[in-house]
Order: C-alpha cells, then structure tokens, then sequence
DNA sequence: GATGAATGAGCATTCATTCAT
DNA sequence: CATGAATGAATGCTCATTCAT
C-alpha cells in the first residue's frame, strides 16, 4: 500500500468515526454534511469524493457497524459447544456489544428504520441474511438433536434476540433501570427457557 | 357541541387522518408539512392553528395512535382470568393491532426514535408508565400465586413484548415470511414458556 | 382584483423585470437565482413561489418576451393590404423591437439554445406554431394570387426572418456596423428579392 | 516528431473528440471537465495539462470546428467561376457541412453565444474576419461586374448565409420537414433572387 | 378560524481547479 | 507528462414558520 491511498484510508476512517460522533449528539436525521466536515476536518468535497452522496456516507458506516456486531456474535457463537452455551452468547455478546459500542447500537437501530439506506437494501438484505444463516447453521445440530425447538428460521430472530433488542433500546434510550450484566441474565434465562422443546415445558402441568 | 366546533374539531381529524397517510408513504422524517397540506385540503395556517408546530402535529398523532393501541391491549388483558390467557391475549392484541392499523404502528416505531417528540417527551413517559402500570397491576396478582415469573417490571415489556416487537418491525418492513396469525402462535407459546417460574421450565432432571 | 392579488402580481413583475436586467448583464446561463433575489428585492422563497424553479422563471420570462415580439409583429402585419408591405413590415416590426427591446431579444436567442427550456418545449412549440400560423394565414391570399412564391411552410421563416435574425444577432452582439434604420432597408428589399415568384426575376436574362 | 510527441497529440484530440460526443449529449453548459475525464479516459490533469482550463478546451474545439467549416466553404467557393455558382456554393456546401458535422455545427452555434468564450473574443474575431475576407475578396470581381449587388460587407453575411443558419438553426433543432438537399435547392435559389442587383430584379413595368 | 404569500436560514450537492506524488 | 485526491466557493432548492388580510 502506497503512502497516498494510506491517507486516503485514514481519512475515509476519519469522516466515518466523525460521522458516528454527530450521528450520537444530533440524532441521524438532523446530521448534517456540514456537521460531519467540521468535525472531521475533511472538506465537502472530499466526503463526496469517498462516499458519492450523504446516503452512501451512511451506509458504509451501517456496513461496517453492523459487520463489526455480527462478528463479535458469531465469534462468541461458534465458540460454544452446547445448545445452552450457544443461545446465553447470543443474548450476552449482543447486549456487551451494545454496551460497548452505544453509538454504533443507536446508529443501527435509527438508520434501519425509514427510507435512508433504500439504495442499499439488497446489499443490506444480503449481509443480514448471511449472517442469520450462519447462526442458523450453528443451531441445527441442536435442533435436530431437539435441544432447541424447531421453528421457522425468522422466528429465532424475534424470540431469541427479540428481548434483548427491546431492552437495548431502552437503555440505549437513557432507561438504565438496571446494570447491563444483570438484565443480561435476566433476559438469557428468560430466552433459554422460551426456545426449548414445548415437550419439556408442559410435561409437568 | 356546535356546529362551528364540530367542523373545527372534523378539520382536526381530517389534517390527522392525512398527516398518517403521507407519512406512510413517504416516511415520517421525509413528511412535510405542504404534503400533509396537499392531502387534507387544509391552508398551512389552518395546520398551524391546530397543532402549533409540526412536532406537535405528529405528537398529537402519536398519543392518539398509541392510545389507540394501549386501550386495545388493555381492554384484552382485562377480560383475561388466568395468566396463560393474559400473556397470550397481550401478545396476540398487539399482533391484531399492528396488523389491523399497519401505518398507526409503523409511525409508533418511527416515532420513538430520535429527537422529533423531546419537547414532549415527559408526557409520553408519563402516557406509557400509566400503560405498563395497568398491565403490570392486572399481572401482580399471578405473580404472587406464582404462575408468572417474578421480575423487575421493565423486563415484562422485553420478555412479553420483545418478540412481537421484533416480529413488528419485520412485518411492517415488508417481511412477511408467515400470516400474521401462524406467528402469532408461535411467539405466544414462546413467550409464554419465558414467563413461567423457572421451575416449571426447566427439565426435572 | 383585491389588494392581495395585485401586490403579488406585482412583485412577479417584478423578479421577471429584475431577471431580465441580471441576464443582460451577466448572461443567462451564470445568471443565479441570488442575482435576481438582490436585483429584485424579493426573497429566494418568493421566487420560487411564483416560479416552481429557475426553469420556470426563466420560461415565464421567455413567454411574455416572445409573446411581445409576436404581438407586436402580427400586429403591424395585419395592417399591411399588400405581400411587399407585408414583407417589409415583417422585416421591420422584427428589428424595430429588437432595436426597442435588446435585453428581450438576446435572452429568446440565447434561451431558445441548449437544454434550458427542454422541460416546456412542447408549450414553446404550440406558442411558435401559432404565430407561424397567424403570419401565414395572412400570407396565403398573396401567394395564391402569384405576389409571393410558393414554398414550404418553414421557408418562409428562413427566408423572410433569416436576414434579420443574422443580424439582430451580430448588433445584439455589440457589432453594430449602420444604423438598425438603414440595415432594415438593405435587408427588407433584399427579402423582397428573395420572396417573389421566380418568373418575375429570371425572365429579363 | 517524436513518439511521445505523437501520443501527447493523440490524447489531445481524444480529448476534443469525447469533449464533442458530451457536449452533443448534454449541451454545452451543462458539460463538466468530470464528463470529459470519463468520455475521453484522459485524467484530469492531463486535460488541464493541455488546455489550461475549460475555456480553453472549448476553444480548442471552437477554432477546430469553425477552422474546418470555413476551409471547406472556402474551398468549394474559390473552384466557382459564375456569381451564380458561388452563391449556390456557399448556400450548399454550408449545408452540407452542417449535415455531414452536426455536433460541430450545434457546438459552434451554442459557443457563439454567451461569455464563455470572451478570453479568445480577439483571436475569434481576427479568424471569422479572415474568412469573410476571402470571402468577400472572391465575391469582388463579381461586384464589380454587376453580377452582384453592391452592399457593405456585413449585409452580404446576413442575406447570403442568414437563411442557410436559421434552416440550419431549426434543423440541428430536431425540425427535419425537409431533406437538406431539397431546402438547400430552395434556399439557394432565394439567395440568388435576393443578391442580384435590383435592376434585374423588380418588374419591368 | 382560515388563508396563502412571504421569509430566509440552511441543506445536499456540484465542479473547476490545484498540486503532491 | 499523468494521476486523482483534495479543496471550498457557489448553486439551486426546501421548508418550517409567520402574519397581514
């Protein structure tokens, strides 16, 4: 790599870690082009240079944001050799993964609603189904050996990490009730109980 | 009520009813207010007059949405007399809800994130704890016989919610992998498995 | 008319008036938006309330211009009872109003090139097809009696205007060898030349 | 001349080239320097390298354009030994050009007007009076003789070629009533009608 | 209460031009 | 000579809001 498109990576970087920074005090919709330029150091032009338009902006950092949150999932994921294992990793590396990186958290769920990223949905689409597909694929050996209850792949998504979305959007909120390791627990026994066989649930009623 | 308040108040409700429907067109943050004039057949000052600013047109929009939706799941949970039939009546309301008024839900969720309502963000705290606190009011008395899961109010909303939430937003967004109902039941049996004392759950082993 | 409507149709008077002055002086294709907000006194908002966009302004501006010119030659056309009258005072009524309104007729021959007006070209072309129609009508009888030749259509306007316009350009540019008075005579009988049937002109050979 | 020397050379027209092909596309003002770099491959150093700046590039275009009309015009004019022939040369070997170059012909019309050009107005001043020199130096003789009417220089511009540019105008213009070669027949005989001494023209009555 | 012309700060974006490599 | 990242002034346009009628 040459000395030049170092550079230019450094400032690709340094428009995009600016831009997060706005994104967390003004809120998404009220970024502006301007905002990020100031805080960055870049000028207007070299913003539009890197990313094409202020969506393009965003959605590199969606890509990478996200990217980052499911690698540490799937990291943490694989790891685990039980069914149990598995499905408190998936609760507890999402909600440490918040805590660590609120401003990408917050990030995610704004930019995800709304019609900012609809250029990007089918890249988008593509990325979020590679990802659900790898942690599907880590379950099946506990679903067949019945471990894991047997449902339809997107329902895995609302039930397992369901809970634990709401509760990172409270607390990302500023509604810090209780320490994150406590709901934490909280939320994982809660899931582990709920993605179990029914057979094991209602036997003893 | 005269006849003068009476076209007033119809006025009202016709800026309202227009104001939902370009937001679900065009997105809550990308709405103007020459849209929602265009669509009610009301002058700009007239929108003015009513509402104040356009923060509170969309304010008065989502009390009247939410309301909507909370006195429905209210109205549910209430005629309910065991806690199985609360938690699954909670869950499946909501699910008719969203599916009976798919753009009232869909700005909730818009809505509730970001900076565009903080001027009245006291009194929309103040409006959902007096919806949990009825909810959690109908639950208290299984929870002490010991049929729901003691737990510290907030991680009812994640626990019952949390997965019809989930399943919302995708739904809403266009994901529809399943009717509705078929989801329904599968997240209410889950949630239900969650809330149960942990006892009860877990295998006998 | 009430007041209201009066003082708005003034200040779109206005900004055509100020448009006109910036064009001339600065050229209309660097002509911005800003330079006729300054010139005109009237507020960017204002100008694109009236106009919808700088298209839009600069259409209105093409309208009334060649509305005038047409106006004004049609006019001094319909009192001529004979082709040669007729033929000079179309030549003459041309480059009177030039002469009357430079600014009017360097803008139509620097707006009726490029792209600028792409978006009205079909109201353009009914508008010129009208006063081509008009002149036309008037010829007819001439023609048919053997005062002027017979020829297609849009000949008449190559061969009539196309002395005139030649010129109107080059004054309007600033080269202003003779007088407009004297430069009309040599083109005006020129045209006549140029637009009797042939017989009358090769026969004495 | 060197092999770097040629290869410089032919990046310079391929740069004309593709600057032509953009300007016929999307009009002169509206072509960007980015547009070029795109069409012709060239960086945009190298463009600036060989032409200093956008004016200039035009330019280069503009003396390259008219510098081949005129050759050509001038060409078929002096191999003519009747007034007759030279008329009816000019008339249609202008034509022709245009037909057989019409993106050179619309560029030219286009870079006439306006300012963009006004850095080089001398230099295209001191070119277009060489030609009209030679021009009216053939035209001379004939003046003389009384095959031609006597007129001041400029007027023989307007009257002579006046109708061929409006013809031409419309035509690039996308109004084809006509094949050129059937308007040219009918302009040219105008022509002639209008630049013979007046004598031979009025009746004889 | 209703109307809609007017306001003007602010926005995303463009683009000719420079210059270090 | 070529390259293309960087610059930043300038542009067309939007839109919430005001207020005279």
């Amino acid at each position: 790599m040459s000395g030049r498109e170092e550079a230019s990576a450094e400032r690709r970087a340094a428009i995009l870690t600016a831009a997060l920074a706005v994104i967390a005090e003004r809120g998404l919709h009220t970024t502006t082009i301007n905002d990020i330029r100031q805080r960055s150091g870049a000028s207007v032009g070299s913003i539009y240079h890197h990313f094409g338009d202020r969506a393009g902006l965003f959605y590199a950092l969606y890509v990478e944001s996200l990217g980052d949150c499911f690698a540490f999932l799937l990291e943490n994921l694989k790891a685990c050799d039980s069914a149990q294992a598995g499905i408190f990793a998936l609760v507890k590396s999402y909600l440490d993964w918040v805590e660590a990186n609120p401003q990408e958290a917050a990030f995610i769920y704004e930019a995800s609603q709304g019609d900012l990223l609809r250029a990007y949905q089918e890249e988008i689409f593509a990325f979020k189904t590679n990802f659900y597909g790898e942690a599907f694929a880590w379950m099946l050996p506990f679903i067949q050996k019945g471990d894991l209850i047997k449902l339809p792949p997107w329902a895995y998504d609302a039930i397992v990490l369901g809970p634990a979305h709401e509760f990172a959007r409270r607390w990302l909120g500023g509604l810090r009730e209780l320490p994150m390791a406590e709901a934490c627990d909280i939320i994982a026994r809660a899931v582990w109980r709920a993605i179990q066989p029914e057979t094991a649930v209602t036997r003893p009623t």
